[in-house]
Parts: C-alpha cells; structure tokens; sequence
DNA sequence: ATTCGATGAGACAAAGATGTCTCACGTGGT
DNA sequence: ACCACGTGAGACATCTTTGTCTCATCGAAT
C-alpha cells in the first residue's frame, strides 16, 4: 500500500508557488503563465498541474490574500484598546500582504460580471465596523464613512506598495506613512 | 486644389474616441480594440485608422491624462493662497480626470522598461511643489514627504474613481472625501 | 536494482487579439 | 451626374497565450 505514502511537499511547493507568483504579478499584472512558472523555478507543466489555469491560478491568489487579511484582522485584534491604536496594529499586520493586496485590488476589477468571493466582504464589513466604532468612541471623523475610509486604506495600501516597489518610498517607511496620512492626514494637528 | 480642404472633424472625433476608450478602460483595463471600438460607435477599421495600435491608443491616453492634468494644475493656480487651499483646488480640477487617471496610474507598471513619458516627471515634479510649499509655510507636517504626498493624492483619485464606479461612495461626495482624508486624515482634529 | 511518481522539456492544437488588406457603400464637394 | 474620401464590414495571416499531451529523466522508497 505505498499509495498512502507521500513523497513530495505538495503543500509546500504549492504555497512557494504562490508567493512567487504574487511577488511577480505585483510587479507586472499580466506576466504570462510562463514567466510565473520560471519566477516560481518551475516549469509551465508543473505549473499547470498545480492550477489549472490562469484564472484558477488567479482565484488561488484571491484565497491567499483573503486568508492573510483575515489573518491580519486576528492578530491586529480590532477590538482591543482605542480605535486608532487598532488601525496602527491593522496596517502593521498588513504590510507583509501589501504586494498582494495591491495586485487584487486592480485585478478585482475583472471579476465584473461574475460572483466576487464572498471573502471581500467579510474583510470589509470588519474594517467597516473598526471605523465605525472609532466614529461612535469619538476619536474618528463622522463625515468620512466608513465604507470610504476602508476603501482608502486599501488605496493607500496599493499606493506604497507600487511606491515602494518603484523606489519612490522607502520601505522602513511604508508603515507609518500610510497610518499617518489615513489617521492623521497631511496638515498639522497644531494648525489653527 | 481640393486637397487642401478638409471635409470631415478628424480632430473632434478624434477626441470623441479617446474619451471613449478612458471611459470603457476605466472599468474595464483589458478591453480589445473591438470593444473600445464599440464603445465609441466605430468599427475596428477605423479605430486602427487613427491609432496604429493599442499600444498607440494607450500613449494617446496617456498624453491626453497628462494633458488634462496640466491643465488642471494651472486651473487650480498652486501658487495662490495657502497651500490647503491649492490642493482643495486642485483636487477639484482633477475630478473630472480622475478614471482616466485611474486607468493610467494603473497601467503606467507596463511601461516598466520602456521610456516614462517625461510628462509624469513634470507633473510629479509640482505636485511635490505644492506639497513642499505646504511644509515650509508650516501649514502641512514635514514627516511625510513630498513624494509620498503625491503618490497618495493618485491613490486616492484612483480609490475614489473606483469606489464611484462601483456604487460605494457617492460621486458627488468624491472631491470632498479625497480632500478631507487627505489633507485632515480620519482623526478628529479637537482631539487630545 | 527496481518501481512509482513527480518533474522538465517540448510538441501540438485551439482560442483570442492584433494588424493589414480589400471592397462596397454613402456622403459631401465639384 | 460625377468624383473623392472616409467609413463599415469582413476576410485573412500572424502572433501570443493558453491548455493538453507525450516522453525522457530523476529521486526516493521499496
């Protein structure tokens, strides 16, 4: 019965693979599946034995980035302390995903007319209600909706991440950047 | 001499086709030739006619985003006044470009070997002006650079322009989200 | 040593997009 | 009425990407 027995890291080579392939997707969003298996150091076959096709390739994605975020979510611990301290936490634990997060974010946008993971909107609804719990404690703006604020912190997200990517920011600062401007915005807060 | 008479407005529907193309690229970044096409009541043929490509059409837009943009910066008069009330102005200006901008900024990654249009340089360039201006005046913190300040005001047009499309903010609440986060952040300024 | 399974390399067809071409039509100017 | 020019429709070859296939090879377990 050696049919019971595993060889190879199946689960392993697949999550390199995937990382490989947001790394590279990041930067070029229409890399062919060939460049994606040479990123990953494997060959188109393989690749396709892996995923069975660009769009399963790109749903795979989806799922990781999901899974990180919600992943982020967790430890960030949304609840906890005031709402501003649990932003800085949320945009900390996101860095690590900021790549792939830019790469769904423009890629999104292809999923038109088809069913979107139902992923997305559970990740909106809990940043929806960290914002609106900062607006109901007093500490957030109540003319900014949650649902913009979300979306800008995933803007900004996508932003230092290409930012960082270019060269233009450097990345010791994407972290306190992108918290700075969401929370604290361009002017001083000695002004006036 | 009848060929120095031009029967037909090459140069308005010209335009008409570029506003077109931003209009559908906007919402949808891998739409065919045949599809803009479509989209603006012409056939393949003549589409290619006054674009030898889709890579020419692209360039086109890109000139034309440049191009508006520009006009924005000058409408917007960054050198008046303080330097909140040129970015509110200019914010402003930029609205009505903003899905093509979206498009573009996230396109521009395409561009990766090939020459950068030295527009974008120019722009870039008096964005973080204002910005830079804003700092010395006192009125703007000095902990986020220039550049950074530039990139997130592409971010957030980008953001905006698509939460718009997509139905989660309202379009006409679109300049004034991008302003306040930008330049207030989401912290209530009576705070500590 | 042998066997099993995964891999890499490459061939192959299919599909989609692109670019070029021709031709017929209609409209406006002569 | 005639002509010139732009246009739409479509055929066509080409290119790229994709998806599937075969086959030889390598490694590990037996």
């Amino acid at each position: 019965m050696s049919h019971v027995v595993y060889h190879c890291l199946m689960a392993v080579d697949r999550d390199h693979v995937l990382r490989s392939a947001a790394a590279l997707l990041t930067r070029k969003s229409t890399a062919t599946m060939d460049e994606v298996a040479k990123a990953a150091g494997i060959s188109r076959a393989t690749l396709h034995r892996q995923f069975a096709g660009r769009d399963a390739l790109v749903r795979a994605l989806e799922s990781l980035g999901i899974q990180e975020c919600e992943a982020a979510l967790d430890a960030a611990r949304l609840d906890d302390g005031t709402a501003q301290e649990a932003v800085r936490r949320l945009v900390k634990e996101l860095e690590a995903a900021a790549g792939l997060l830019a790469f769904l974010y423009t890629e999104n946008q292809l999923f038109e007319g088809e069913e979107q993971n139902e992923g997305w909107a559970r990740l909106d609804a809990r940043m929806a209600a960290l914002f609106r719990r900062g607006q109901e404690s007093g500490e957030f703006r109540i003319d900014l909706t949650p649902a913009w604020l979300t979306e800008a912190l995933y803007g900004l997200m996508a932003s230092g991440a290409w930012a960082v990517t270019e060269g233009r920011v450097a990345a010791k600062d994407f972290h306190y950047m992108i918290v700075e401007l969401l929370l604290g915005g361009a002017l001083r807060r000695e002004e006036s």
